[in-house]
DNA sequence: CGAAACATCCGCCACT
DNA sequence: GTAGTGGCGGATGTTT
């Protein structure tokens, strides 16, 4: 990771954890994250808050890929020698990819001249004039050039990330780093976003394609595996092969996934009982949900439903008292 | 909760 | 020889 002033904390965060953590015992290979900096000595990042770098500037050279995240501000200054250094790794073929606004970075070494590059929506415009001979796409999450990749705003940062980790290292791998990350160890509040659009690793090209709308469409049928080998007019053991190729995943727990999201679904917007969540889940029985939702994330339905549940309850108390001083980033607008 | 019935996963191997 | 398919069976996991 390319640290360079004014780095964004969210940035940073992803190549920290999709790079930076020992996940051998699921079998992704092991990482060396470098944190590199142009100067010894931490660097501010914003919105708050600084950072030591563990390596200096050279150390990018012999690494495999290089990230470099958004900054705060898309036109600070890039250091010359960060420049120099960056385009001495694209003559010696490093892959390079940024996040967001990091874009503005790699168009001050001249490396998104003369093909696809993508930034954060509200940039691009100024990202098309930072770099003329660009072709500034505005329709993507993410552009992968080969050797030079860039990415939409924030959750495109994290596809990024992922496809970059899925072309090194295979389907499995990323999706069992995906898995890691959108499913955390679960508690009783908080946390949102893990709930609704999941990072789900999707097949780049699937004859199976098919078979899945059709089975999360018919989530309610007691579907199994043998259901979907049928659908998709292959032999249990083959659909098996071919999906896990195709998704990092088994049949098996690709239906449990869908059947706990769409429970999930039901107990934020319904107030059906729990027998019906289950049955509509394709979960079956109450007991079987409970389970389920439990296992997955550490939760029982009842008080999923009075943490995510639509309907307003007295439970959540307001943050008492004192007005604290926004947090805002004194550059540049929120993206 | 535990036992019994049922599914899934995956290495192995034979077949086309 | 390579590549893909699919049956078998036992370990493991899930549901009743």
């Amino acid at each position: 990771m390319l640290l360079l002033p004014g780095s964004r904390i969210f940035d940073v965060a992803v190549v920290s954890e999709v790079w930076g953590i020992d996940r051998t015992d699921t079998g992704v290979p092991e990482f060396q994250l470098r944190i590199c900096g142009s100067e010894a000595g931490a660097e501010p990042l914003m919105p708050a808050g600084k950072l030591e770098p563990t390596h200096r500037l050279t150390a990018l050279r012999d690494c495999d890929l290089i990230v470099v995240p958004g900054r705060a501000d898309p036109h600070a200054d890039v250091p010359p020698a960060v420049v120099r250094t960056l385009r001495a790794a694209h003559q010696a073929r490093t892959q390079i990819a940024a996040l967001c606004s990091g874009a503005f970075v790699l168009a001050a070494a001249g490396l998104l001249d003369d093909r696809q590059a993508t930034t954060h929506w509200r940039l691009l415009d100024q990202l098309a004039a930072a770099a003329p001979r660009t072709d500034v796409r505005s329709d993507v999450l993410f552009v992968d050039a080969d050797d030079v990749l860039t990415s939409a705003g924030v959750a495109g940062g994290v596809d990024l990330c992922l496809h970059l980790v899925r072309r090194a290292h295979g389907v499995g791998v990323a999706a069992a780093i995906a898995r890691r990350m959108v499913t955390p160890p679960a508690r009783d509040g908080g946390q949102r976003q893990y709930v609704d659009e999941p990072v789900t690793v999707r097949p780049d090209k699937v004859p199976l394609a098919a078979t899945l709308d059709w089975a999360q469409s018919h989530l309610d049928r007691p579907i199994g595996v043998s259901e979907l080998a049928a659908h998709a007019g292959l032999s249990v053991r083959t659909l098996h092969r071919t999906f896990l190729a195709a998704t990092g995943e088994t049949p098996g727990r690709w239906l449990q996934t869908q059947r706990v999201r769409r429970a999930q679904q039901l107990l934020e917007t319904s107030d059906l009982t729990m027998h019906r969540v289950a049955e509509r889940s394709g979960l079956g029985t109450a007991t079987n949900l409970r389970k389920r939702l439990r296992s997955h994330l550490g939760v029982s339905p009842d008080i999923y439903r009075r943490t995510f549940g639509s309907r307003p309850h007295p439970l959540r108390p307001l943050p008492a008292g004192g007005e604290r001083p926004p947090l805002r980033s004194p550059v540049a607008g929120d993206f």
